[in-house]
DNA sequence: GATGAATGAGATTTCATTCAT
DNA sequence: TATGAATGAAATCTCATTCAT
């Protein structure tokens, strides 16, 4: 019951957000009453931190995974990443609009549960390209912080608008946005 | 007054979200009562409306200034464009930020109005990177739609985590998102 | 409109209590909404406050005025004391009743504003007393503050049975406990 | 089982008032869960009758202990009573501050067994003072039934601030009381 | 004897909105 | 133009109680 109210609630919260989705909205579409709601959580606020949590988890794990990889190099541990990110869409797109979008309105003491994730997810970016620079495969002047902010930025928009059942498949948008990263778009 | 308003609702509505300030808190922010508030808007909604619609009119005419100068080239014209909306979070952060964020608050007569200028103002960059493809100036085989979306997410994302008083400043970090989106990152 | 609800509210609370009132029964009685109530207090809790603070002040008060008699001895006094506080029962019953069983409702903050007030109070009997003990008017080896508190239990306990229309009046319970305070039960 | 359940909420019910204990916090400080509260009590409310029930029947059975002492005259018995409402702090203050404060949460049909007792223990006291009169150790003037209850307002309310381990004992505060009561303050 | 999931009624509180003045 | 009293709907949360196991 409580990973049934956590699904259902993903979807309501991904459409309407979390402050327009009442308690009672979860409740009614799943047939059951608030009381149960409140037998499994003590509060709304904690229901959105267990998204949150188990969001970025995931998301750390799966990038901790690449960059692991020995037999990769940079160039193609950064493809990977990016191809993780907007594949992630189809399962996770859910979860990570809620994540961008209502991490507002977590409290102070949550948000400090996420918060080192979520720069941890953006340190090891910002290690890769440093690496990579090191290494020789990416050009030695670059900024490597504002770049891991860059490409997030092309990634994480990407929740904004993409749509798995779309034109373009995942796979599709992710080699462009590779390509774009890497070689850039000038002849 | 209406302006006094608009101002300090994008000020509080940017700060704690636009269903989590009422409109006591903008009233009694302003030292007036709520009774004002209803002589000049009909509805919490309206100011909402407003404040989208001064934005993003004010970034397509932005935008078409640059498109319409005829002695820049179309990368000066994307770097132009690159420029001016992470310069722009100086004087519109809180207004850029309410946009993105908020505006899963309109009804669908109001997002309407809206709409077709947040899609004006995509589709003006993709015809931007197809014109360069046509003159050279960008590679052959790109798929400018997609390039558009990725240039979008590298600029709008900075609304997140860009403070005009911090260690970089617009005009840099814009060169190296220019940089990173014209030539790429690897060697 | 506050000055109704607060007069209302203290005959519901005497009778029923303060917890097991609900603001829907406060604003029932007056054929107003629970919106009206906010608009006066801010919480349930804040018309609590006001009713213990308007009650206690009252009291010290006319406790003060006795106090500052210059023509009555200390004897006189406590017999004053005794009668102000039996005839109170009269006008000031409910509130009185609130006053000693609702008071654990405060929260700490409320509450310490209300008990250097009720302290104050107890502390002018004492003070009384020693007065009277220096003048010879009261027996010499008196202990002052726990005769103070033996005092106020006769005298806050009649709340608890005392009726305006029963078939003693205040003036005839008062006096039978100025008698037996001062004089005692043995022959 | 019943005893632990009984003794843990007297302590809760103490501390925190009837309303504001809910059976959660009785069963959560117990380690056990609702279930079993509910196989041992109906309801909340038999909890609080039996904890009443308890303590008045209790406290009548001391009293008429005292009364049927044959080698005590009346002073002494009505010295001894007062000890003995003092001295029960010590023991059962717990249950006597829940007894007078708590009263008002049974329904009448509950209250209708308790209050015998009470009344009871009054009549008593009263009864005593009535026969000190007829034996010349009391005042003959005396209105025994309003008597009753100062002496009774005197013992009562040092439920409200006796406090075992402070500056007086049981002992020395009643002696004081019986002091007061018997033979008065004034010189 | 005991558990724990579920209920349903009701509590306090918030707030956009209205309207007579 | 502006006020401020009032509304009413809805939100989060609590809790005594039930009941199948």
């Amino acid at each position: 019951m409580k990973e049934k109210i956590t699904e259902q609630s993903i979807r309501l919260f991904e459409k309407k957000g979390f402050t327009e989705t009442s308690i009672q909205d979860i409740v009614d579409s799943l047939g059951v009453t608030k009381g149960t709601y409140y037998y499994y959580f003590s509060s709304k606020e904690e229901l959105l931190m267990d998204i949150h949590i188990k969001y970025i988890k995931n998301l750390v794990e799966a990038q901790e995974k690449i960059l692991h990889n020995d037999r990769s190099n940079c160039k193609e541990k950064l493809a990977e990443m990016v191809s993780m990110l907007i594949g992630n869409i189809d399962t996770q797109g859910r979860s990570a609009k809620i994540f961008f979008r209502e991490m507002k309105n977590l409290n102070p003491e949550h948000l400090g549960k996420i918060i080192p994730f979520r720069d941890q997810f953006r340190m090891n970016i910002e290690q890769l390209i440093k690496e990579g620079i090191d290494k020789g495969e990416f050009k030695a002047h670059l900024d490597a912080s504002i770049i891991a902010l860059g490409v997030l930025g092309v990634t994480n928009w990407s929740y904004q608008w993409f749509k798995p059942d779309g034109s373009k498949s995942a796979k599709e948008v992710s080699d462009i946005f590779v390509d774009m990263i890497l070689n850039g778009v000038a002849s």
